[in-house]
RNA sequence: GACCCCGUAGCUCAACCGGAUAGAGCGCCUGCCUUCUAAGCAGGGGGUUGCGUGUUCGAGUCACGCCGGGGUCGCCA
């Protein structure tokens, strides 16, 4: 069944053709009406701006066109009223049976209310998330990207996408190389060695020991004093695996599974970079130029070299980008353009979700994706601000260096899976956020998660208890009152909700949604504190039937949204 | 210097491709527990949406310019 906006922009369109039909509007204007919820109560139930937008097509004053429409939509059986308002709005009251017949779409669509069938057609959607570099565990800056890429990608699951999650790992360059030869220390240490306090610009942490340990066992002494070039790639490729280990386990955590991880080192390995040089040179986007000094602080050992550059200046960016160092080998960028190609090769839209330490190498990779793709594929960079984390309001420190972090997995364990999820999406992404282990744990209203968690709890315990008595088997949702047919247009919002958070790739928009809804919800049932023939369970059959129906559609919303965070919807807070 | 993000109630934040009188929570004030879980609910007070100009029937939202806070800048990763 179509969603109630669905129905009144169907409605509205014929409104709106049946005025063609008679000559009062000229075809072909282009004009689709929006369809939303008014701010106002006293607006009605639905509002359209169809008047308004269609105005000049017809060169009729908004109020005199929305008079007409409004003629044509009173006679629909949903609608009750419609009243023209304010510059030309179309307010539009919808009959009772209207939202019945929406609490039934929602009891007959269950959990799937609002998912839009897979549209099977066509490349998926790659949302690309977390791509933290492998060199050690995940620390709570890439909780938040976590996610959020991963709530986001559910989202475009539900809203009828198909989605290829992907993790890009940088297993090449000179941080891995240093990884590698942290890990060689490590096995020295298991070997016996004395190795003393980790060099600077090592790695420091006690998490490669293991790593260590296990090359020591598997290859005794063999290269505890062999060149570094015997040793290297091994210790690299090694020291990468347990790392990625460590990072999946990490995000298993939090219920998080990549379908794709892409190593870097392949890439260059099949040769892309180089491929997607050769296109960009034969369309004059790369040449060979001589970059200026960098702006900002003073650098005293820069000095001009001829360069391979990208021309990204011509998608606005500031200066044009190296995709080689003057000793031959890829820069970052030119390994990770190469990789965006590849991508846009086997999707429909590209997402990457990025910390927003990152902001600076946006433009560039957009112009490359517009570049290599020809505008085809659409891109988007989300960027996520970082996460302070505070417990009882004092920061708690952490440096990745000193190898003392607030790791991902000291979250989850101290407050769960599902409060760390809900808390990350709490706010826009481009927000920073403060996380506190005291308040994300409390159980107050101040606290979403667990205002959410309880309205669901409070629904499952009334359907516990419904369990043993007699209740009518069609539920009479006629004999809802006007206070609980409100929660049901709420609910009614949910596929519009969906649509459009998925549209504007906001998750968090979810997050939001159901904070509502269990607003609402909670508000329901403190009826029934202040008047006993409020309550649900009532021992009127019909109406207790009725009024679980309605309880019974609310949860199956909160479960939707809640699926989409990835957060376990609670059957009792006990 | 340049680029990116942010600026909305005392505080933390919303505001649905631009829509009507900008909404929640916290804190403050006033009510509601022999309960279906009061871990909650109802009501009250609180605003020049940082400033300005422009586009529009209509701007917190779009454009441009300022101001303020944060981040970034490299042949790094």
């Amino acid at each position: 069944m179509a969603s109630i906006f669905e129905e009144v922009g169907a409605l509205v369109a014929e409104a709106v053709a049946a005025l063609e039909t008679d000559g009062t509007l000229a075809p072909g204007h282009g004009v689709t009406p929006v369809i939303e919820p008014p701010r106002d109560p006293a607006h009605g139930d639905l509002a359209t701006n169809a008047a308004l937008a269609l105005a000049k097509a017809a060169g009729m004053p908004p109020r005199q066109l929305a008079s007409l429409l409004a003629m044509t939509l009173a006679r629909a059986p949903q609608v009750e009223r419609a009243e023209v308002a304010g510059p030309g709005f179309l307010n539009l009251v919808l009959a009772p049976a209207a939202w019945e017949a929406q609490l039934r779409a929602v009891l007959a669509a269950g959990d799937s209310y609002g998912r839009v069938p897979t549209r099977a057609a066509g490349l998926p959607v790659n949302v690309e998330y977390v791509s933290a570099n492998p060199t050690g565990p995940m620390h709570v800056g890439h909780c938040r990207g976590a996610v959020v890429g991963d709530a986001l990608a559910n989202l475009l699951e539900f809203a009828g996408h198909r989605v290829t999650r992907e993790y890009y790992v940088n297993d090449a360059g000179a941080q891995v190389d240093t990884l590698a030869r942290s890990v060689h220390l490590r096995y020295r240490q298991a070997l016996g060695d004395a190795i003393g306090a980790i060099p600077d610009g090592l790695y420091p942490g006690d998490y490669l020991v293991p790593v260590g340990e296990a090359l020591a066992a598997e290859f005794g002494d063999r290269f505890r004093a062999s060149p570094e070039a015997e040793w290297l790639p091994l210790f690299r490729g090694r020291a990468v695996a347990a790392m990625m280990d460590l990072i999946r386990a990490d995000l298993a955590t939090l219920g998080i599974r990549h379908d794709i991880f892409t190593s870097e080192a392949e890439l260059h390995a099949r040769g892309a970079p180089a491929a997607a040089e050769a296109r960009l040179r034969a369309a004059g986007l790369v040449y060979d130029g001589t970059l200026p000094p960098p702006k900002g602080e003073l650098m005293e050992d820069w000095e001009p070299v001829v360069l391979p550059l990208f021309r990204s200046t011509a998608f606005g960016d500031d200066v044009d980008r190296p995709i080689r160092k003057s000793d031959g080998s890829w820069t970052y960028f030119g390994a990770d353009m190469a990789y965006h190609a590849e991508k846009a090769a086997r999707s429909s839209a590209l997402i990457d979700i990025w910390g927003a330490d990152h902001s600076g190498t946006v433009k560039r990779i957009e112009a490359a994706v517009a570049a290599l793709t020809g505008g085809e594929v659409p891109f988007d960079v989300k960027l996520v601000q970082m996460v302070r984390i505070f417990r009882g309001g004092e920061p708690v420190r952490m440096s990745k260096r000193a190898g003392n972090f607030v790791t991902l997995a000291d979250v989850v364990e101290e407050v769960g899976p599902d409060v760390t999820r809900f808390m990350m999406l709490t706010k826009r992404p481009e927000s920073p956020l403060d996380f506190d282990y005291v308040r994300a744990v409390e159980q107050s209203r101040e606290n979403p998660v667990f205002y959410v968690h309880y309205a669901h709890a409070r629904i499952r315990s009334v359907e516990r208890r419904a369990e043993g008595l007699a209740l009518a088997e069609a539920a009479p949702l006629d004999r809802l009152d006007e206070a609980e047919r409100g929660l049901i247009k709420i609910m009614a919002q949910w596929p519009r909700v969906v649509e459009q958070a998925a549209a504007a790739r906001e998750p968090h928009r979810v997050a939001f949604y159901l904070h509502d809804l269990a607003s609402a919800f909670h508000a329901l049932w403190n009826r029934g504190n202040d008047d006993p023939a409020l309550r649900i369970l009532v021992d009127d059959p019909d109406l207790a039937s009725a009024r679980l129906a309605l309880a019974r559609g609310c949860g199956h919303v909160l479960r939707a949204g809640l699926s989409i965070m990835g957060v376990t919807a609670a059957e009792e807070l006990r």
